[in-house]
This record gives C-alpha cells, structure tokens and sequence, in this order.
RNA sequence: GGAGAGAUGGGUGAGUUGGCUGAAACCGGCGGUUUGCUAAACCGUUAUAGUGCUAUAAAGGUGCUAUCGAGGGUUCGAAUCCCUCUCUCUCCGCCA
C-alpha cells in the first residue's frame, strides 16, 4: 500500500509512474477528492468530540455541586453532539472506505532504474551465464524424461487430486527433497534463517503483502474462506513480523522458507498445460529479507546473487533480467528474473524472481523499526526472491542434463545430496 | 470436542460501587548527577496512530481525537456494565 501523504504531496511521481506502468491514473485523483472530504469530516468529528469530552468533564463537576438544572442542560446538550458525531462519522466512514479501495489498488512506485516498456519484449537482459548445452540428438521436453524414467507421473497426479497435480516418484521425488535440501543449506550458510511457516494463512496475513485485489483468483481457500492455502512463503516470511517495531540492529533479518505453495491460478488456464512448469501445488524455497530504508538495496542485490549462485552451482544455464515498468509486479518497485535455459522449450524460463518491494508491503503489514532510541519509528522495505522454484529446477536438470540413452546425469554438486547417485536411469 | 479461568503500555502487574486513568507501581530502555573505571545509588525521561495549526534545509513544536484482545451495545460519559467473536491458560476426551 502506497503512503497517503506520498499522494498529496507528490500526485505527479505516482501518476509518471502508473504511466510508465501503462495504467489509467485516474484513481489518483479520484483518491485525492475523497481524501480531502475525510480529512475535512474527521477534523469536524474530533472538533465535536473534543466538545462532548469537555461537557462530559463539566458533567461530573456539575453532579457534585447538585445542580440538577445544569444536569439536563448537559445531557441533553450532549446527546445533540452525540447524533452528529455519528452522522459525519458515517460519511468519513464511507469517504474513507472508498479512498481506501482505490489506494489499495495502486501499484508500488517503480524504482528509477526500472526501463521503460510494458511487456515483457522490453525486459533488459543484464546477463548470461553458462552456454546452452549441445546435444547430438534432439532433446527432449521433461515431461517426456520424467515419464520414460517412472519419476514423473501426470496421470496419477490427476487420479489422486486433479489436472496440474502430480506425482514424483522414486529418483524424482529424491531430487525434489536433494533439492530442498541443497538450497536451504546454501541460504543459511548465506546467514538466512530457516522457518517451517504455517501452510494455511488467515485473511490479514495474505491482505498484508498485497496480493489483496487479485488473491481470490490465485489462491485455494479452506473454512469458508477464513484460511487460504499460502500461493508463496513470501506471505508467511513477511508477516512474521506484522504489527512489530524492530529495533534497527536487528536489522536486516534474512528468512528462508522451503515450504509447498498451492495456486488456483484461475486465470491461466491453458497456460503451460504440459509438465510441470504450472502446477496447482509446488514447492519453492524462498528468501524474505526486512530491512531499512538504506538497506534495501543490498539486501535485494545480496537475495539476487545468492539464487544465481545457486544456478551457477547446479550448472545450468541462465539469464539475469531486469523487468521493465509493465512487466513489474503490483508490490514491487524493482524486479530481477532468473530465467533459466530449457532445451526442451529452447527458450530462457523464469525460475525465480528476486523484487524490492520498498515500504509497499509493510506499511500493510504495519512492520515498522525505530532508527534510533527516541526517534519515530519508520517502515521496514521488504524483499523476496526464490531459491529455487524446486519444480522448475527439476525440469531444468531434465532437460538440460539429459543424456543420449534417455538417462539424466546429476549435476555434481548434488550429488552427495542424492546418497552419492550420479545418474537417474 | 466438553468444563472452567483469563486477555491492560517493551516486560511484570494495579485498576471492575462507570466520571481529570493514556492509564499506578515495579522491571527494563534512554538521558543526567555521583565515580579513577565498573557496579550501586539518586534525579529525569520513556506507547502508537490519525488529523488541525505552526515551523524548517531536514528534524520538529503545539492543539484535538482515537486506542486497555477484536467488533457491537447500554450511557451525557466505558479499561470498568451487557452481547458476539478471537486468542491464551488449566482439567478431561481424542489424536500424528
């Protein structure tokens, strides 16, 4: 969520960048009138109030000189004020909630650096590392690898749940877990604490990163809505410090989470149909980092390095992409992608995405610290980035490790993670 | 799931015949005095948010309002009374 004032003072740096989002800006100004009306409302209503509270004072004062008169004069005085302060309290309750919808739906600040462009064919590549492999056969897509191997199974995915589930077995279910397992210890020896967060999430938990206007498209929910199926440990690593004052020496405080994700994703039917690239449930390790103002960008620059050592450590080819306006997620002021190469797509494919997200996301979550003893406390900026999208690495190895005979080699540094087996035949 | 108890500021914990109680006291934190240094002692200070006015290069100052788990109600007035919900604790049941 966007600050208020940012809005009042400065109406022209959020609507350059809406623009520079390709969306209408229209509701910056539609903000800015029902805004004035609240504030106008609620200076009535703490004028009435400060009234009533003085009469109230008066009152007690009255009761003990017993003058019964001046009682009813009082009272009767202070009913009056009662019923109009519930009158303008319903209209700033109405000029607030209004305000509070549009605001709610405005995308993050994008960072300066973010290029211009509003799809994805503006996206600036940074860099690439390690070269696309050679084969002397034509390679094959995952699935089809996983299939022949016994360690994906779709079919049985879709018999135990339904379509987009599926099943790892064998070899494959032992890659997921070496995996798992390979990224954690890498982030904590990187100085990221690991957490086990719920799987289930209450409505303020997933209100507080912003994925509030479109979450109900995205997420499974459970108990009538009360609890949601977190879509991304994001939402947990986040919120585990909502409503909190740090300290600024605690800070940055670096979380990673393996966790599985669950996604409805109701809006991208039809999308990568095949394998296992867009599944209801997937896991995915994940770094959170909180930090100061100050502190953002390394934080965020540190999360991005640390997925891309992890890509350089398997082996596998990839690219760095900063995102362009367009393409910028709705809490994030700046977006890195990883993408990493897929022969069986022959194209680059995002396998984590490493955003700051400023102060957007916890000034929902009220995550605050204070910069000094005695000062005001101010908020946190939060980042995230996977590492890895475990699923989305398996493929990767599939098809990028793939050998002639339809075996897979294990890429060597994961090797003791998997009992020392060097090939999945 | 059944029965009971409870929820107050960074912590512990007063306050329940409704009325200068945003809230005692203690601990902790911060500033200071004392001190060769440390400790101790003493003095002062110490919630958050919204909004008005004012000020500045910034910080800020000042007024008002709100907040004693959350929401609603009674009342001229609620931390205090009533209702609903949430959570915590104890006992029983169940269970990986």
């Amino acid at each position: 969520m966007l600050d208020k004032a940012l809005i009042r003072e400065h109406p022209d740096v959020l609507r350059a960048s809406l623009r520079r989002r390709g969306q209408d800006s229209g509701a910056v100004d539609g903000f800015l009138k029902l805004d004035e009306r609240w504030r106008a409302a609620v200076t009535e209503i703490d004028r009435l109030k400060a009234e009533r509270n003085a009469i109230s004072a008066e009152f007690a004062r009255a009761k003990s000189a017993g003058s019964d008169d001046a009682l009813a004069s009082l009272r009767s005085r202070s009913s009056e004020l009662g019923a109009q302060i519930e009158k303008r309290q319903r209209e700033a309750e109405a000029f607030d909630h209004d305000a509070t919808e549009l605001l709610a739906g405005l995308p993050n600040i994008l960072a300066e650096d973010v290029p211009d462009g509003l799809d994805a064919s503006a996206n600036r590549e940074l860099r690439r590392h390690g070269e696309p492999p050679r084969f002397s056969f034509e390679p094959k897509p995952h699935w089809e690898i996983g299939e022949r191997l016994g360690i994906l199974d779709f079919e049985r995915g879709v018999r135990l749940a339904r379509s987009r589930f599926v099943v790892l077995a064998g070899a494959g279910a032992r890659l997921n877990r070496a995996l798992i397992d390979f990224f954690l210890q890498r982030n904590v020896a990187s100085g990221f604490t690991e957490i086990m967060p719920p799987l289930l999430v209450n409505r303020e938990t997933v209100e507080a990163t912003g994925h509030l206007s479109k979450f109900s498209d995205v997420m499974f929910s459970v108990e009538d809505g009360a609890l949601f199926l977190s879509p991304t440990s994001e939402v947990q690593l986040v919120n585990l410090h909502r409503g909190e004052i740090l300290a600024e020496d605690a800070l940055p405080k670096l979380y990673t989470a393996y966790t599985p994700c669950f996604r409805e994703e109701a809006g991208a039917a039809g999308k990568d149909t095949r394998g296992l690239i867009r599944q209801h449930q997937f896991e995915k390790v994940e770094l959170v980092g909180l930090s100061t103002a100050a502190g953002a960008r390394e934080v965020h620059e540190r999360i991005t390095a640390l997925a891309e050592n992890l890509l350089q450590a398997l082996e596998l080819p990839y690219r760095l992409v900063l995102l362009c306006a367009g393409d910028t997620g709705f809490a994030s002021r700046k977006t890195y992608d990883l993408e990493v190469w897929l022969p069986g797509q022959n194209a680059y494919r995002e396998i984590s995405s490493c955003s700051d997200c400023g102060d957007f996301q916890a000034r929902r979550a009220h995550i605050r610290y204070r910069p000094a003893p005695k000062l005001r406390p101010e908020f946190a900026h939060t980042q995230n980035g996977s590492a890895l999208a475990v699923g989305r690495t398996i493929v990767a190895i599939l098809e990028n490790y793939q050998q002639a005979d339809g075996s897979v080699r294990i890429p060597s540094v994961l090797v003791p993670f998997m009992d020392g087996q060097t090939h999945i035949l």
